[in-house]
DNA sequence: ACCGGCCGTTCCATCCTGAGCAACAACGGT
DNA sequence: ACCGTTGTTGCTCAGGATGGAACGGCCGGT
């Protein structure tokens, strides 16, 4: 049912900012695009689930805050993240039952190959290792190479890629959990000086403060 | 969107009922196959918007509770109508988008042709018409027939199928408005002695009165 | 214990429908 | 007046929702 779980992602997202939400910024947000988020919209309101508060906004029905997650504002977080390491930082968090993929919420100060809303494979990026790496074992599947480098990235706490693919910007990241410890998600921050061991250690320990 | 609407629908009929709903149960009462209610469920429960509260049973979450709709808990009126009129007893309410039909929604003391999920013809049942009859002019298309029968209904307050149609016993339904006047669907009861204008009009002021 | 019915769940084929693209009107800033 | 936004809507196609059928588990009646 992947298509609810879509608009439910929709509705939380709706949820967590108390601000009403234009289509764009929300479609940008939770990754699709602004004509599904649009008609999911639409259809919310005729259900009373949502709000349009003037002609180009949106907001969640107010009896919806006593459901709001416990994560906050993530956007708000990243953006000082980003501010104080002085580079690209990304929130990447899986969506429900699309295995083999994690997906880029929100990219503050993006640009670059990193765009908010595309979806990052979850065993060549280091976005992806770092949301493995910290799955319950029997989540996880995969060549004797893999399970050995999830391992290592459990020993230090952070993913990177030091080969990297493609079109993926070299990047390290942490695993993120929700306040039960189970996995969330990954925050990735943009590699600049490649390869220096003090450059990754400030990275990370900055990253972890911000989970 | 009519899937999220589906989905909506069976998320706001949960959410009406304080007490846990089993699958089949609540498929019966929106008129969904089961695995699709089913599927439904289990989408809810991942996004945390419903919880299982034993192997076989679902209810909404609690702090779905601040958007309970207006109406309450219409099964229990019924069954007091069911009682009071020693006969059966049957509320129907119209499906999003479900142009064409009325669905039953719940029938107390069942049995016989008349199934809670089933579907009728808007046209060809009393309860259609009843419906149609409240319903604003200008969503109101059909023959002149249609229109004159709707009118005396009207003017009557109930409709009745005189002409019994193939399978469907014999009703006079009366429509059933929300707290703002809008036509929200129809309520109908089974004719025993068929005829007897005494009964038509004792059956329709008791059903007045649980509207 | 046996069996029949009902339950929730899952598999699978069919066709619907939701998703994405592109074009549109309406604003607002430069 | 121009451009870059915004929200909205047709249109098309592939992906997925649907619902029939079958499965295992549970309970009540025989």
């Amino acid at each position: 049912m992947q298509s609810l779980s879509r608009a439910l992602t929709v509705l939380a997202e709706l949820n967590r900012e108390d601000r009403p939400y234009g289509v764009t910024e929300l479609a940008g947000v939770v990754g699709l695009h602004k004509s599904t988020v649009h008609r999911i919209l639409v259809t919310f309101c005729e259900h009373g689930l949502a709000d349009r508060v003037d002609d180009h906004r949106y907001t969640a029905l107010d009896g919806l805050a006593a459901i709001r997650p416990a994560e906050r504002r993530p956007r708000a977080e990243l953006a000082d993240l980003s501010d104080r390491l002085g580079r690209l930082v990304v929130l990447a968090k899986p969506l429900p039952k699309t295995a083999g993929t994690v997906l880029q919420v929100a990219a503050v100060s993006g640009g670059g190959s990193v765009q908010p809303g595309h979806a990052v494979s979850l065993r060549q990026s280091a976005l992806g290792r770092a949301y493995l790496s910290a799955l319950p074992a029997d989540q996880i599947s995969g060549t004797p190479d893999l399970l050995d480098a999830l391992r290592r990235v459990r020993v230090s706490g952070f993913a990177h890629n030091s080969r990297p693919v493609a079109s993926l910007p070299r990047m390290v990241a942490v695993p993120v959990r929700d306040r039960d410890g189970r996995c969330a998600g990954a925050l990735g921050a943009e590699l600049i000086q490649t390869g220096s061991i003090e450059e990754v250690r400030r990275v990370v320990s900055v990253l972890r403060s911000g989970s």
